[in-house]
DNA sequence: CCAATAACCAAGTAATTTAGTCAACTATAT
DNA sequence: ATATAGTTGACTAAATTACTTGGTTATTGG
């Protein structure tokens, strides 16, 4: 069973992206700024969620990426499985070979809990995560951080318009 | 979050421990050898469990582990907890303090489904798993197997008889 | 009593995975 | 042109897992 760093960086950061896209693409910077991860792991885990069609990117200047589809209709199971391999408990993958090509004494018990956290976890779109009000107030508060951070540094103009526009917009 | 072979191989050990336990403690050696963990690896888990009050230990010849109460009153969540430092799926450990002290932008999110595995866990007993008819017929099928295994052994006389009737008692 | 049994315990280790770095390359907007 | 930002691959440090090794203690049947 795999739910560690990697698949939470990926939801958070596609929540990320669903808080702050409207019409331009957002850059990996913004978000590793925001949600404060690695840029070049973001890279990494954005190769596979482009390679899973969740988000389709933009190159070039002013470039990012957006979410392939509405927010009602992505979904945190779907972000998992594409960063990850599965959210699978099972240690064969729910093949039924875990001993001797026969299943194991507890397969089934945990063939039936992967099936209980997928359903959970497919429950949940991006726009019900969205709404929620706590997720509003914690993002408000990474947006001030974020604005205090670009204080702190020697930014020129453009970047600190880029940054508060995809706050504000 | 961990749910890896180690809170498998707990729980598959402790169901052999429920299938074949009736009033004789049930040597590690035998768990070892119908479920295929590694003895010594099923020491330091049955360490753990004892420490948790799941079992409890007889030294000595004769000795093994017995189960502390009741099949109905041992429950998945307990063991995955009593050797897996939790089942939780948040960062923090549900301290809330994911981001600087405070709450990261999935904190809510994880902790929600924490509490939907621990939930499922919980609700699933010894006594349920005993019950079900694939655990039934799985464990029936290891039986035979520990049994060609000990033809092709040079056992005496007596293990024989300590591994039959713990399969038939 | 004593030897076999089986729990107990501590330390070490190989393999795997995670999380992240580094260095290059490609497409695109200004 | 040049800066931006995605794309890719290889590589690495740290952590964790899944063991192994080598003991020690307690208990029991002979």
């Amino acid at each position: 069973m795999r739910l560690t760093t990697k698949g939470r960086y990926a939801v958070t950061a596609m929540l990320d992206l669903a808080i702050h896209s409207h019409c331009d693409p957002i850059s990996l910077a913004e978000i590793s700024k925001r949600q404060e991860i690695s840029l070049s792991y973001l890279e990494q885990l954005f190769s596979k969620l482009r390679q899973a069609e969740l988000v389709v990117s933009v190159r070039g200047p002013g470039g990012g990426y957006k979410l392939s589809r509405s927010l009602d209709d992505i979904f945190v199971a779907q972000i998992v499985d594409a960063v990850n391999e599965s959210i699978d408990a099972t240690s064969c993958q729910g093949k039924g070979n875990c001993q001797h090509g026969e299943v194991c004494l507890t397969h089934h018990l945990w063939s039936d809990l992967s099936d209980q956290i997928h359903h959970f976890l497919s429950g949940i779109s991006l726009e019900k995560l969205v709404d929620r009000g706590d997720v509003k107030s914690i993002s408000q508060r990474q947006n001030n951080v974020a604005l205090e951070d670009v204080d702190h540094e020697d930014l020129n103009q453009s970047d600190l318009r880029v940054i508060q526009t995809s706050h504000t917009a």
